[in-house]
Parts: C-alpha cells; structure tokens; sequence
DNA sequence: GATGAATGAGCCTTCATTCAT
DNA sequence: TATGAATGAAGGCTCATTCAT
C-alpha cells in the first residue's frame, strides 16, 4: 500500500541497486534492499525469482545492447572495403564515441556490470568485450599487412584490455560528454601513433 | 599438530592464500582455511586477531614494497637533470622492469592484492599505484614544455590506469620473463610513440 | 481465464491432487497447485477456505463412503444368525470384494488418504478402519465360542492392520481387477486356514 | 557451558529424536531442535553436518544393524540342508524372535525408521526388508515344490509386506517382551497353518 | 598453542494466507 | 471471480569470533 505493483518493482529495482553499487551483488542483502525499499523481504519474490534476477532485471537488457552493439560497431569497421588507415581510425572513432555514448546513458547499470557483478553470470562480461575486441584488432593489424604471430596474442589482449579500461574510466569517473570528448580525442590521437609505431616498424623490417 | 609455532603460522598463511584467490577476502571463510590448514578454527585466532589481519600479513609486505618501489622509481625519473625525451623514456623503462620484475617475484600476492582484496583495506591499493603514476606523468609532462591544464587531468589519471592494466596483465596471466619482456619492449613503442604524438603536437602549435 | 467456476474449480481439484500425491499434504504447496491450474494463489481462496479444505473437498466424500462401506460390510457379517464358518468366511469374503471395488473406483483418493494425509484430520484414518475391523474380528472370534481375553487383544489388532494392509497393497501396486481377485483368492485361504487354527485349537483345548 | 561437548551430543539427539518422532523428519525444525536442548541454532552444526546427518547419527546404526540381521536370518532359513516344513518353520519362529528381540531393543529407533523417516534416504528402509522377506518367501515355497507363477508375485509381497506390519506393530504399541512371546506364538501358528493351505493345496492339485 | 563448543547475527528463500483492487 | 502484492513467520544453514579448557 502506498505503492502501485508498477511503483513497487521500481523501488525495488532503484534500492537493489544502490545496495549492488555499495556492497557488490554477493555481499548486497536482501533483508537491506526490502528495507530501503520499505517491504518485507517475503514481498520481493513477489516481484522477482530471487536474488540473481534482479540484478538481471537491473542489467540484462543493457548487457545485451552494449554487446549488441560492441559488435555491430565493430563489424562496421571490418566492412570497409577498401581499406586506408585514416578511414579505419575514423570508424573505429565513430564507434568509440557510440560506445561511450551508451555508457553514458546508462551510467549507473555499467557500473554494477562492471564492478558489482561478482558472483553473477555477468562477472565475467568484461571479458566478452575484450575478445570482441580483440578480434577486432586483429582484423585491422591484418588489413596492414602485420604478420601476427603466437607471440602477439598477449599484446593485442592486453590493448584490448586497456582500451576498454579507458572507456570504462569515462563512465566510471562521470565525465561530461564534452569532457569526454576532448578526452577521446586526445586518446584517439594516443592510439593510433602507437598502433601507426607497431605496424608500420614491422612493415618497415619487410 | 606437528606443526611448531611457525609452521602453523605459514600453513594458515598458505592456505588462506589460496583461499583468497579462489573465493576473494569477503567469500573466504576462516572454517575452510583452518580445514585446510589441518587446523580447528579457533587456533588461528592465536596468531592472527582477525581475517583481515591474515590478508594483512599476506600481503603488507609486498604491497608497501610495491609502493616504495614505485615510488622511488618515478622519483629517479624525475631526478634525472638535463631532460631528454629518449633517455627519460629508458629509464620509464627500466622503472617499468624493475616492477615488473618485483611483480613476477610475488605473483600470487599481486593477484591478492589486485582482484582479492574487496573488503580489506587495500581494496583500493590500485588506486594508489595510479597516483603515483598520474603525478610522474605530470612531471614528465611538465617537463617537455607541455602546459597541463584542468582538461588533460583525466586523460593522465586514464593513461595511469591503462598503464597499470598493462602491467598487472603481465602478472595475471602468468607469462614468462621472456614473454614479458617482449610484450613490454613493444608495449613501450607504442606508448613512446602516443606520448609523443600528445607531447609534440601541443608544441608544435605554440 | 477460460474457466467458468465449475471449471475453475475442478481445475484445482485436479492439480491439487497431483501435488498431493507427488509430494504429500504438508509439502504441497499452494502456489504451486495455482501455478499448475494456471491461477494465481489468491484465486483458489474464492474456492477452498484454506489448503486442508482442498484435501477434505478431494477426499472427504471417499473417505466417509468407505467407512460407511466398511461398518455396513461387517454389521452384515454379524447379523448372519445361525453360525456357520463357511459361511461366514463367504460373507467376509463378498464383503472384502466390495471393499476393493469401491477402492479401485477410487484409487488416487485412496492414495491420497493412506499415503498423502499427513497433517490433515485423515491421517489417522486408516486406524478407524482397522478399528471397525477389529470390532468385526471380535464378534467373529466370540460366535465361534473363543474366549477373548486381555492377551487376545493385541493379536486381533495386528490382525486387523496387517488385514487392511493386504486389503491396501491391492490399490498401491494398482492390479487389474482379475489380478486381484485371483490374488484376494489366495489371500482368503490363507486367513480361513490361519483363523481355523486359531479357533479350532482353543476350543479343542476346553 | 553446563554440557561437556558428549553431553551436548546426546542432547541434541535425544531432542532430535523427540522433535522427529512428533513431528517426523520434514517438519522436524532445526530451530526447535537447538531450542528444547538449550543451544543455538548455530551450535548444533558444530556437532552435525546438517538436519539429515542428525538423522543418521540416529538411526544409521540401527538400521544397518537391522538390515544384516535381517539378511543372515533369513540365510540361516534356506541353509537348512534337508528341508522338513515344521524345521523351517521353527527357523523362522526363532529368527523372528531375533528380530522382534533386535526391534525391542532399539524400539524408539525403529519408529523413526518406519514412521518419521520421509524425506531421508531411509524412507524406503522398511521396503528393502521387505525384499529381504519376499526373497526368502520364495525359496521357502519353492522347496516345498511349489511352483511360483507370475501371478504369485504379488501375493509373496504382500504376505511380505504384512508380515513386516505384524513385526511392527509389536514395536508400535510397545508390548512387552512376555506379550510379545506370546502373540508371536499365536501369530506362527496363524501362519503356518495358512501357508499349509496354499502350499498343500497347490501340491495336492498336481 | 590448540581445541572446538557456543554465540548471535546474519544469509536467501518459501510458506499459507489476506485483501484491496 | 480473479488478481497479485503484501504479510509475518519460519525454514535450513553459515559466519567470524570468543573463550573455557
């Protein structure tokens, strides 16, 4: 009472949220998210199936549409036929930004993704996009004519990885968008010089 | 039994180790490490006051070491009087071993401090790590001529923390020396390569 | 929805007989049964006062028709007036052969009053019917001259019970009919030459 | 404090056996348990694993001891070389007193075994004697050259099945020994002369 | 030093039932 | 009639820690 049902899995949803933010999903109890959210806790598997689900409820749809995403995007760049590296970057720019765009607009829920989610099947999401990025970046060193070898792997991993970290930092830290902005930028300009010193060096020895 | 007094201590210590690896701080449970140890629970509370009192003499040496060491290496960077890019990039990169190196040395600690301490103090050890590295790059930023204004501050505290992924991946996924030392002479190209970009063509605009 | 509340109703009844049955009176639980009628838990409270009340609508009629059946069958057995063994063993016999019937014309709900009635007011039930059996074994006993005593009492309970289990295991194993009458055959032989020994012997002795 | 850990053992179970026979394993509440022995609810997983392993404790002993008395009872019967009906049936007599001896023995025990045992892995025990029984009923009849159909095999497992019922029920109301001789004799006799009658019959027939 | 029993609070989850809509 | 949110109690179990022995 006092609450519509609509009204209810929304408070729920909001308070298990602040809990997963400030305790991690395993540590986060429901006896806490039922009291912030003035139920009992009986009254919250009214609402969900139990622990698990809410958080899922929380993050499901915006995992799946960043990888949605993640992919498509990354798919874009590989689809460019004719390939100069300029272009490349651009494309690999306009998809940052549409990442970053994403994160933006759903903050809060990349935050329990990537920092809440341990003891969930999401814990190891990060990961899912690393490959993708990695992929990726394999793909473009290959468009270069880059020979990669067994001794590469770890190297494109771990740009990967950083390349993600560096998105993520965005979200994590609250930028504005125009303070994010000159930030990719400046990062763009980073990466590519590095990638440009990698390629081209190997290229050169050829 | 059969244990003396500092063999139990270091059976407790070898098998919470293990346990925070596998379950993190806050999963692990004092039961199962006292199992492990072949020990009743109540005995370990004779040579630790309390969990993270176990965690603590894990992991305090090596992370105080860790951040002396980091510190006292960026220090060097910045002693170094005439300033030229190249030779401040060679002893980034000797910095950059010796971290390495001290990281390798105390693998599994690392990875407790790095992805087991949720719940302890050091949870955000990382953190600090990443200062230390954020103020360096200032310095060195500084001292190219290159003037650091409100904006750039999050793309140094990014580039720290990318930066630190790298490292620690070197750590997480168990390469050899070898292999490490592969990975960091490229990973070193690269960056050189992105710090120029960044550094030159702010200088060249003025 | 779809269900018009005749409908609904025996729509309940039927799901609730199969958690019954699955999992017995306690462990049933209400949800469940709604969730099988395609009901939400509130509804079946328009139908049944309560859980027991499902349990009593289900077995109520079978169980005081049974026990009608059972005191009527025996009254019977006692109203032969003039005595004759074989005949009363015959009429015992017919009597039996009711009983079964109306059992197999029951079969689930007497699963559900002899092994799925724990909690509910028919747990006991069983014993009721064992009673009247052993009111008829009396009389039986006493037209055949035998002097029961105190010791006898026991003997004529067990009797009784184990009379009522041969009479059950018959519906829980589910025979055919020919299989059962080919069975209660055996079956009454055995009791007619066991009870003949039992009698006969005592009188002999006086 | 008050109870040395034994005492503190013994008083959980004998909390634990009054709570189970009232209320039977799956209702029988760990919470009560702890409380009518003046502990924690926490205290007794210091001493048992869980609600079950309580249980066990109980009743494992018991039950297997049962089982293998059971079992080289029975064997005892078939070893007889040379087969004379009344030898065998004297065989029986004293195995049963054995058994009915063993039953007595243990009398609170075997009500949980047989009565309070659902939902453990001891709720068919009584079934598994009863196989025993039905096995041993089988090689009985078949020495007596008795021809064992199909059609047999249900009336051999229901003899089995209120067989057991009348060894049960001694225990059940809690005779004593001289009461229990007693009704034992009358029992044997009952069922001699009612196996007489199937096995002769049968024999004459051919 | 070591034991292990005990604590007391906490965990997630399920339950039969009620009742405003 | 039907819904389904809410209740309030209870379920089995685990926890880090303490402390008498």
């Amino acid at each position: 009472m006092g609450y519509s049902s609509k009204d209810t899995y929304e408070a729920i949803m909001n308070c298990a949220k602040d809990e997963f933010l400030e305790k991690g999903f395993q540590k986060a109890s429901m006896r806490r998210i039922a009291e912030k959210a003035g139920l009992t806790t009986g009254a919250m598997y009214n609402h969900f199936k139990n622990k698990e689900m809410i958080f899922e409820a929380l993050v499901g749809d915006v995992a799946e549409g960043l990888y949605k995403l993640f992919v498509s995007e990354h798919e874009l760049c590989h689809e460019l036929d004719s390939y100069i590296e300029d272009e490349a970057f651009d494309t690999m720019s306009d998809s940052t930004n549409k990442i970053i765009d994403y994160m933006f607009d759903n903050y809060e829920i990349m935050k329990l993704i990537l920092s809440s989610s341990h003891g969930t099947k999401y814990e190891h999401f990060g990961e899912r996009l690393i490959e993708v990025e990695e992929m990726s970046t394999r793909k473009m060193m290959e468009k270069t004519g880059y020979k990669i070898t067994a001794k590469d792997e770890f190297f494109i991993h771990t740009m990967a990885s950083s390349g993600m970290v560096n998105t993520y930092e965005v979200v994590k830290h609250g930028l504005t968008r125009e303070e994010a902005y000159y930030y990719m930028e400046k990062i763009q300009k980073f990466y590519y010089a590095g990638w440009n010193e990698i390629l081209n060096q190997e290229l050169k020895l050829k």
